[in-house]
RNA sequence: GGGCACUUAGCUCAGUCUGGACAGAGUGCUUGGCUUCGGACCAAGUUGCCGCGGGUUCAAAUCCUGCAGUGCCCA
């Protein structure tokens, strides 16, 4: 209802305006502070007072004049204070707040006939997944869900360098050392933590070994990477062994988030298909391209980048940027936008690859980026190829132990006698554990740095998930023993007359308006902080208005709605954030 | 050397895009609340040169600019 309202101010206001022929373009339109009863206000008149010539106070008493209240939807009242328009809502916007909170799909936005394509995570195929990684993929998600939340159609890709170095190593490496020359044992049983050892055990080797024999394995690295250059058909073979194994347990390792992708797409398919090379032609022929020192090169200081970006070198093979430039064409081909998730050791090489995609001639407004900033340990990077770090399995399984510890010492607390079966355990251990770890992550601005330290990771006090998951174990237990669901017809929304109540139908109010912002603004964090402000208010409602007990049959169903609607809200918010909204707890 | 980001309470962070009403949470510390629908909860108190200096404005945590610290990138 917030957004009907907002709009119909929006329009009531400019209306009164233009009635006056004072400027429209800045309306001024905020939320005043918590403690006003009014649900938006314009600061408008502090603008006009040198172009009207009058002090602002008296221009918002002129313009709220204006403004009939019972013509515009949702508008009960407008006051001014000092300098101040308030807008105060009706009861109608409270009312039908609890009726669109009813439905289970409540905040969702209509759609909107967009295709999106939401690219993340897109980790090389070398090992592992540590933490230092797990950024990407947990905002990714959480970027992806509140877009299909707010009416895209998106689709979920990760996006697989196969024909780098790095794979061209890793398959050397495999193909030429034995299980019994590895130096250690593999960290878990999964194919990943099996394979990353030749990785570890080829560089390892190339930083240390002969001369002679460090000549001799790059000569053979390189022919795979002319192999692949060249559509060599075993090459590919070769290479695809190792990729498809590693990525096979990497993406057992993100399903656990759990955090799954529509396509797995690999850059060697825009070599396979001719369209690197296509692309490099074309750039050829632009005038920002240059022959210089043995390669082609774009010309890129207009746009602001003083490198010049190679694209091809002298013998012809193309670089990781240029097949990423064919990567993103082929997106545009098949969808109406494109969003990349990624860290910001990758600022640059983005901006470079939007102006080569402008310069191309593409429409580079239906690209963005969201650029989050690393996870650094305490003392240092993680390094897949150093094989130091924290791994994201062994993060989410210490987080499970403690919630599962942290269940088993509160079971003799628990009023409720629910009777938790060993099932139950494990299931609340689960949720409450992943939850946490992706609560933590995803409710942070993903510009600021992260330095990760186990205890703060794991803490299941403060502002995290486990708070904002009680709320909703605690709407389902009021439901589930409530056992009769009132009618919507049998609602009296006005006899919900208490302050908590109505602050939580506002704040249920605002959801969708929650929703658009973030998805607009591709910031998740958005909601995680809404689901805070939610807890808080819903937990008041709690305190001061019981449900079951309530003495009054009608008091009751209103009361029962209200919890409904609730519920629905909290496990929609959840569920962008890819947090698990258990039943009880 | 150049570029990009970050800096808000002891600690972890919202708020900054789009300037507006006394700068907000949690945690910590000091108190209090289960004959009760779920105490992983709630209530009260305490905590600030919003990194530093200048500028724009009726109004700056928010915009501009210089500087410092931190992170990332470029050869």
């Amino acid at each position: 209802m917030f957004r009907a309202f907002h709009a119909a101010v929006t329009e009531a206001l400019t209306a009164a305006l233009s009635a006056r022929d004072l400027p429209t373009d800045d309306l001024g339109l905020e939320e005043p502070p918590e403690d006003l009863p009014a649900t938006l206000a314009s600061s408008v008149a502090f603008r006009l007072a040198s172009e009207v010539g009058a002090p602002p106070p008296q221009i918002a008493a002129e313009i709220a004049g204006e403004i009939d209240a019972a013509e515009i939807a949702y508008l009960g009242d407008v006051t001014t204070q000092g300098p101040y328009i308030n807008f105060h809502t009706d009861e109608a916007y409270l009312a039908e707040t609890l009726i669109a909170g009813q439905e289970t799909t409540y905040g969702a936005l209509a759609s909107k006939d967009e295709r999106v394509v939401v690219e993340h995570t897109s980790a090389n195929p070398t090992g592992p997944v540590h933490v230092g990684r797990a950024r990407n993929p947990i905002l990714g998600d959480a970027v992806a869900n509140v877009l299909s939340f707010a009416g895209y159609d998106v689709d979920r890709h990760y996006y697989v360098n196969d024909a780098g170095r790095q794979m061209a190593v890793f398959t050397w490496a495999y193909e030429t050392f034995a299980e019994d020359e590895l130096d250690e044992e593999p960290a878990r049983d999964r194919i990943e933590y099996d394979l990353v050892r030749y990785y570890r055990r080829g560089n390892a080797y190339l930083e240390t070994a002969d001369p002679n024999d460090v000549d001799a394995a790059e000569a053979e690295i390189a022919s795979i990477l002319q192999g692949l250059e060249a559509g060599d058909e075993e090459t590919y073979e070769r290479v695809k062994t190792v990729v498809d194994q590693v990525l096979g347990g990497m993406k057992a390792c993100l399903s656990r988030l759990p955090a799954t992708f529509d396509q797995f797409v690999k850059e060697t398919q825009f070599m396979l298909d001719g369209s690197t090379t296509d692309l490099a032609d074309r750039l050829k022929e632009t005038p920002y391209a240059v022959y210089e020192d043995d390669a082609w090169q774009l010309e890129l200081d207009e746009f602001g980048f003083e490198k010049n970006l190679v694209f091809l070198r002298s013998d012809g093979t193309s670089l990781y940027t240029t097949r990423d430039l064919a990567h993103h064409e082929w997106k545009f081909d098949n969808y109406d936008r494109a969003v990349t998730v990624l860290g910001e050791d990758h600022k640059l090489q983005a901006g470079q690859l939007q102006a080569a995609l402008s310069i191309l001639g593409n429409d580079v407004s239906q690209l963005d980026d969201v650029i989050y900033s690393y996870v650094n340990l305490p003392d240092g990077k993680m390094s897949t190829r150093r094989g130091t770090g924290v791994m994201l399995d062994d993060l989410l399984d210490e987080s499970i132990d403690r919630a599962r510890n942290e269940v088993e010492t509160r079971l003799d607390d628990r009023i409720r006698d629910d009777n938790l079966t060993e099932d139950d355990i494990e299931r609340i251990a689960h949720q409450v554990g992943i939850g946490a770890v992706r609560y933590d992550i995803v409710s942070k601005q993903p510009t600021k740095a992260i330095t990760f330290e186990w205890d703060r990771a794991l803490d299941f006090e403060a502002q995290s998930a486990p708070y904002v998951q009680y709320v909703h174990a605690r709407c389902c237990g009021i439901l589930a023993e409530a056992d009769t669901t009132p009618s919507l017809e049998d609602i009296d929304p006005a006899v919900l007359t208490e302050p908590e109540t109505e602050q939580l139908l506002r704040t249920i109010a605002r959801f969708p308006a929650i929703v658009e912002d973030a998805a607009d603004e591709l910031k998740p964090h958005r909601v995680a902080t809404y689901t805070r402000e939610f807890g808080e208010s819903f937990n008041a409602f709690y305190r001061e208005c019981p449900v079951l007990t309530a003495g009054e049959p009608e008091i009751r169903d209103a009361r029962l709605a209200v919890v409904s609607a609730s519920k629905h809200t909290i496990a929609n918010a959840l569920s962008i954030l890819g947090v698990a909204a258990p039943e009880s707890m």
